[in-house]
RNA sequence: GGGGGCGUGGCGGAACGGUAGACGCGACGGUCUCAAACACCGUUGAGGGCAACCUCGUGUGGGUUCGAUUCCCACCGCCCCCA
């Protein structure tokens, strides 16, 4: 030992040992991410493997929570062994900060936005520096700097360009509470998500993004997709909502007018007895202006509107709804049908109106019910019961009656026929339809980048030219909406001239909701800073599709639907050459406490720096993944957190007293076979090598991976207590096996390995080869069969691993508990599988 | 109502058709100490037996299989998503 060799303190000092690695991986750039595009140089994609590991950035809402440190805990280790095993990884890190709550807290506070985002920011930042993250902090982005929202305008122009960002008059979700427009993704039975108040329905001027033009391709990619979660593919298939029916127009009486509906069945055509339209529907006011109806139908719409848009279609409520007087006429068979307003109807879903098939249809039969309105049946499991009355709809299959041409065919050809017999007439086709609505993006509030448009009188909806962004966002006085946008209020910011005339125009004041953000910042990592475009073809098709990303599941649909959304736009537009951001996905569980999930309204956050302050970040970080499986909820637990310290400090102690000024290699089969306790020792370190390895790499099985390093530590202290290992043979298997745990732990608690590693007389662990376990060393010479008699365990016996099926049945059945169990009767039949089982069958 | 998931010790969980309960928490007993903390050793699914051992046991009931926590069906309970 030399006096360069570095000794361990009797204790374990987390803060010590932290404040030095972090100091240490800082001053060597040791998780620089190459290559990223910067300015004044044309950045080259490199020919090695590489791997994009990404976590769903944070919200900056001014203290990380154990959701975060769990989330960038599982990224980490996936990052810190892949760049172990020689490949280039990218582990990039930023924050959404365009959202609501800092604009509710400034409105709250008077504090600008920006203010109150920076702090944040800042606080989390050195929050999640606190835990040692591998990543590059240079690459850092905030989606709130004009410098990001420069682009994030600029695509939008491109979006623009390409008639996917339109203005249109639209019934949309309003929050009384925030002011601001909800797309409905944000509307959770019928509340804000953000702040709880009840949504109403208001018609305005709004920008769409038309997300619904990819909806089949949306969904045709997913088979692409084979490593993500079933679920959140499950989830994005519903919200797409792909239904086969047909469009059928119906003309009012006077036939002035067309109201188009979207049927899924318009087999059951014959059987429409009324029909519906919503009360946003837009034909609502003309169809009953200067009609005696009007006075109620308007009282209807305007109740309507203040009502929660999920009850309105809750099955089991009661059916509301207003004659407006007029009439349609069914194309099929010329019937008058009354045209009624209901609110279970939703401007939503399809065209906003249908028509009513009482007899199959639940809905539909409890407002005939309701308001004493004809039932028919046109669908019969036995056509000789076609007329006798109904108790309830039946939706079920069967032969078509009472429908003329359609008489007599089942529900699929029906449907079929119906769908040519539309289109012939013109009166309407077979059509798919989508549950899946535009992405309304127009927020009207301050802190958003604004949406880089002006509205001229003479030339209408302009687009900002490319060289005038960023369009900045103006300083304001108030950042509370009135009803119209905060920019709204700054004079400067709304007066300008017409790009494309010269003339005098006005500023679009809205921003953009902060799903636009989000739906492409992994994009704007590969070129962090740089100025002169978004990013740059070559370097984001090197990084591109991200390898691994790592979330919540909250996030299964709008943000992973925006955001595929997004990459195959671009793709379409050649800025990119991939159609699928995330190439594999994983979602994790969320952390409870005390049977809830943190939150501070309930008061049972466990803020991480405390757990830090205590046991410090590597206990932390293992305990976080330690808690349970990585995808599954967990409640948090104290003593938990204390068990993985002790842990911690075992192999402390482990390699105390093994201190050096070199590392050891590993002994061949030769050097231990003689000793087993050192045999049975490296055994283990190379059975771990080759179980960690597969739990990070493939399982996403973190606990259990820490579970056997755990089992490995128990071994080397157990055998070194017993004083197996002072001899020679021993020590170095011993030496070894606390490397192989040093070297493993790394990724889970990289600081306190990268000091032990040190000690054992290594170097710089994060960048060192990640051990590949000896296959010598994995098959046993001997192993344990179980012996079971009619399945039942009865005993166990050592037998050599080549050992003979018939040798082995031969040896199970001289054992003496075997024996007498199975003396005297009959053997039918023994199952030997080598290495596991031997099944003795008797009768 | 439709779709998906989950039920294993006191608790979190392990077991990818082959010895159920690894690992950790908690609890109990012991060593060390004046005492405690820490650490270390041992016990810890239930029932029975002095013991070697035996019986039962993965929500309930069936099924497939030599063998089922694992696969299939039904039911019960809980959770999530969509209505």
């Amino acid at each position: 030992m030399s006096e360069h060799t570095h000794m361990l303190g009797e204790r374990y000092d987390a803060e010590a040992v932290e404040a030095k690695w972090q100091e240490i991986w800082d001053r060597d750039h040791a998780f620089r991410a190459e290559p990223i595009s910067v300015d004044g140089a044309v950045a080259v994609a490199p020919d090695t493997p590489k791997s994009y590991v990404l976590e769903m950035l944070p919200y900056p809402s001014g203290e990380a929570h154990m959701g975060h440190v769990k989330n960038y805990t599982m990224g980490d280790v996936v990052a810190n062994s892949r760049r172990r095993q020689g490949v280039r990884v990218f582990h990039p890190m930023g924050y959404d900060a365009s959202a609501l709550p800092a604009e509710n807290a400034a409105i709250r506070v008077g504090e600008p936005p920006e203010v109150i985002t920076k702090r944040n920011i800042a606080r989390i930042r050195e929050q999640l520096r606190r835990l040692g993250f591998s990543i590059d902090w240079d690459t850092e982005i905030a989606t709130c700097d004009p410098e990001y929202y420069k682009w994030t305008q600029w695509l939008f122009l491109r979006f623009f360009e390409k008639g996917l960002a339109e203005r249109r008059e639209a019934a949309v979700n309003w929050c009384p509470n925030d002011q601001t427009v909800l797309a409905n993704e944000q509307v959770v039975d019928g509340a804000c998500e953000r702040c709880g108040a009840q949504v109403e329905l208001r018609q305005l001027s709004q920008w769409f993004l038309r997300i619904t033009d990819y909806a089949q391709r949306l969904l045709d990619d997913m088979d692409t997709l084979v490593d993500w979660p079933d679920r959140v593919l499950t989830m994005q298939r519903n919200w797409i909502g792909r239904s086969e029916g047909a469009r059928v127009v119906f003309t009012t009486e006077d036939g002035e007018r067309q109201i188009p509906v979207f049927t899924t069945r318009p087999d059951t055509l014959f059987g429409a007895t009324f029909f519906l339209i919503a009360p946003e529907h837009p034909m609502v006011p003309t169809l009953v202006a200067e009609r005696d109806e009007a006075a109620a139908v308007d009282a209807y719409v305007r109740a309507a509107a203040r009502a929660d848009v999920a009850d309105r279609s809750a099955a089991d409520r009661p059916k509301s709804g207003v004659f407006t007087g007029r009439y349609v006429v069914n194309p099929v068979n010329g019937e008058r049908l009354p045209i009624w307003v209901a609110d279970y109807v939703l401007m939503d879903y399809g065209t906003g109106a249908i028509m009513a098939v009482p007899a199959h249809d639940e809905r539909d039969f409890a407002f005939a019910t309701a308001h004493d309105l004809p039932v028919r049946r046109v669908v019969a499991e036995d056509p000789s019961v076609a007329d006798a009355p109904l108790d309830d709809a039946e939706p079920g299959d069967g032969v078509l009656v009472n429908s003329g041409f359609l008489d007599g065919l089942d529900v699929p050809a029906a449907k079929t026929r119906m769908g040519e017999w539309l289109a012939e007439r013109g009166v309407g086709e077979p059509t798919v339809g989508y549950r899946l609505r535009d992405w309304l993006i127009s927020r009207q509030r301050y802190w958003g980048a604004p949406i880089p448009v002006v509205h001229c009188d003479g030339c209408g909806v302009v687009a900002v030219p490319d060289d005038q962004l960023p369009v900045l966002l103006p300083e304001v006085d108030d950042y509370a909406p009135q009803g119209r946008s905060p920019l709204a209020a700054a004079p400067d910011f709304v007066a300008t001239t017409c790009p494309s005339c010269g003339g005098p125009a006005t500023r679009e004041t809205d921003t953009m909701d902060t799903f636009v953000d989000s739906s492409w910042y992994f994009l704007r990592y590969t070129a962090p800073h740089l100025s002169t475009a978004a990013f740059e073809r070559e370097i984001v098709d090197y990084w591109l599709p991200v390898d691994q990303y790592i979330g919540g599941i909250e996030h299964a649909i709008l943000h992973l639907l925006y955001a595929r959304f997004f990459t195959k736009v671009l793709y379409d537009l050649e800025l990119v050459g991939f159609s699928e951001p995330f190439a594999r996905l994983f979602t994790q569980g969320m952390i409870y406490h005390q049977g809830a999930k943190m939150s501070k309204s309930k008061g049972n956050v466990v803020p991480p720096d405390d757990i830090v302050n205590r046991f410090g970040a590597d206990t932390l970080r293992l305990y976080v993944l330690f808690m349970g499986p990585a995808a599954d909820d967990a409640e948090w637990s104290d003593t938990g957190v204390e068990g993985q310290r002790r842990f911690l400090d075992r192999v402390w102690r482990l390699v105390r007293g093994q201190e050096g000024d070199a590392l050891t290699g590993r002994p061949s089969l030769d050097d231990v076979r003689d000793h087993p306790a050192a045999l049975s020792l490296v055994r283990r370190a190379e059975a771990t090598i080759a179980k960690v390895t597969e739990d990070i790499g493939e399982r996403f099985s973190f606990h259990t991976a820490i579970s056997a390093l755990q089992e490995l530590v128990n071994e080397a202290t157990k055998g070194r207590g017993d004083g197996a290992f002072e001899d020679p043979v021993g020590a170095r298997a011993l030496r070894y096996a606390t490397q192989t745990v040093v070297s493993l732990l790394h990724s889970f608690a990289p600081h306190v390995a990268c000091e032990l590693w040190e000690a054992l007389g290594g170097q710089a662990l994060w960048a060192d080869p990640w051990p590949v376990a000896d296959p010598a060393f994995l098959v046993a010479d001997t192993v344990t069969i179980a012996v079971q008699v009619n399945g039942k365990l009865r005993d166990t016996l050592e037998a050599p691993v080549d050992v003979t099926k018939e040798t082995l049945a031969e040896q199970a059945k001289a054992l003496p508990k075997i024996a007498a169990l199975i003396d005297g009767k009959t053997i039918r039949k023994e199952i030997v599988v080598p290495g596991r089982i031997v099944n003795i069958v008797v009768g």
